[in-house]
DNA sequence: GTCTATAAACTGATAGAC
DNA sequence: GTCTATCAGTTTATAGAC
């Protein structure tokens, strides 16, 4: 006997999924309920049994991508060298760009003055949490020697963070993940200890 | 007399400076004629006359906003240094900022796939344009050795558009123009010819 | 030349059927 | 537990009054 909570079950999933396309490609007030439901094959209502309100289907999106990205970081934090960190950071945001979808808090953080309080603090969570990691792999670097700067870490990573989403934002206004790369590239070299 | 084209009245002029807030702070699918409407205390259908379609309204928005750009630009051109034109350049993002709004560019970039096609066009051409007048005054700068880099400017040109595009989107997020300008400094302090 | 009345389509959301 | 019928409000836009 399955007891699923708002948002929980499979098809709440596939909604998760099909939402996260939309906001990640058109913004959060670029997309309705009705496209949704459309390739759901359902009716618009029938979202609202498995996600309350747009709302909460927000903050849930959220949510989703920030625990996925963090499981990321995880797998990223085996790698041995801090620059070869950094470019797998890169190439995270590079395999999001490859499907023409902006990262979902950059894409948040466009509609920020738009959406409800819990999103916000959910997007901003997104960003402390990656300054944090950034910060982190910086001083690893810096103590190896193997990555060199000046400066506190945590206005590195902040600076990386902008650089990576600007970079997407702009690259995808030309379809040209190319763009991206090589701005990517750019800055990462910039830190290297040479 | 006068013979007032769609859009080029007085009124038309009023309308898009609450059109463009509007689209710097909401974006282009968070505002709608009702929200203009109301600040000029005319009916929606009113606005109709001015501007026939909402994508109109958008392209007339980029067309004035590049154009006040591009005077911005020669205005900077009058400085000597190169160096110091970059950032001057990063100072007009930084006085947009200030009043919590995006880059119009910037934010209609993130609602690229959402836009009519005289739209989304008008929107590369602002960053070409950006990026030609940047990769300029690098190889300026570069002659006077003011600056100093490896690799063809159209590149650092791009980088640097990215950077500054989203350093602005994050530091929105935060309501915090300081985060802007400690990564824009950073950013072209990296480029200074020591 | 400028605007109001009005419409047709779409928005997110509630109530209740199965 | 899952969904459909339906609603009140909003969207962009047309037709036509002043």
């Amino acid at each position: 006997m399955r007891v699923a909570a708002q948002g929980s079950s499979d098809t709440a999933e596939r909604i998760l999924d099909i939402a996260e396309r939309l906001v990640q490609t058109r913004g959060f007030n670029g997309f309705s309920y009705a496209d949704i439901a459309a390739e759901m094959g359902i009716t618009k209502a029938g979202l609202h049994y498995h996600f309350e309100t747009k709302a909460a289907l927000g903050t849930q999106l959220i949510a989703r991508y920030s625990e996925n990205f963090r499981h990321a970081l995880e797998a990223i934090d085996q790698e041995a060298d801090a620059r070869e960190k950094l470019h797998r950071y890169a190439a995270l945001y590079a395999r999001v760009l490859r499907k023409d979808r902006m990262c979902l808090c950059g894409m948040l953080a466009s509609d920020y003055a738009t959406l409800p309080k819990p999103m916000k603090e959910a997007v901003r969570r997104f960003f402390d949490e990656n300054e944090a990691w950034l910060a982190r792999i910086l001083e690893e670097g810096r103590k190896a020697r193997t990555l060199r700067f000046t400066g506190p870490t945590h206005e590195i990573a902040r600076t990386l963070i902008a650089s990576f989403e600007g970079a997407m934002l702009v690259a995808r206004s030309y379809g040209d993940a190319g763009r991206f790369e090589s701005a990517a590239n750019r800055v990462v070299a910039q830190l290297d200890g040479k």
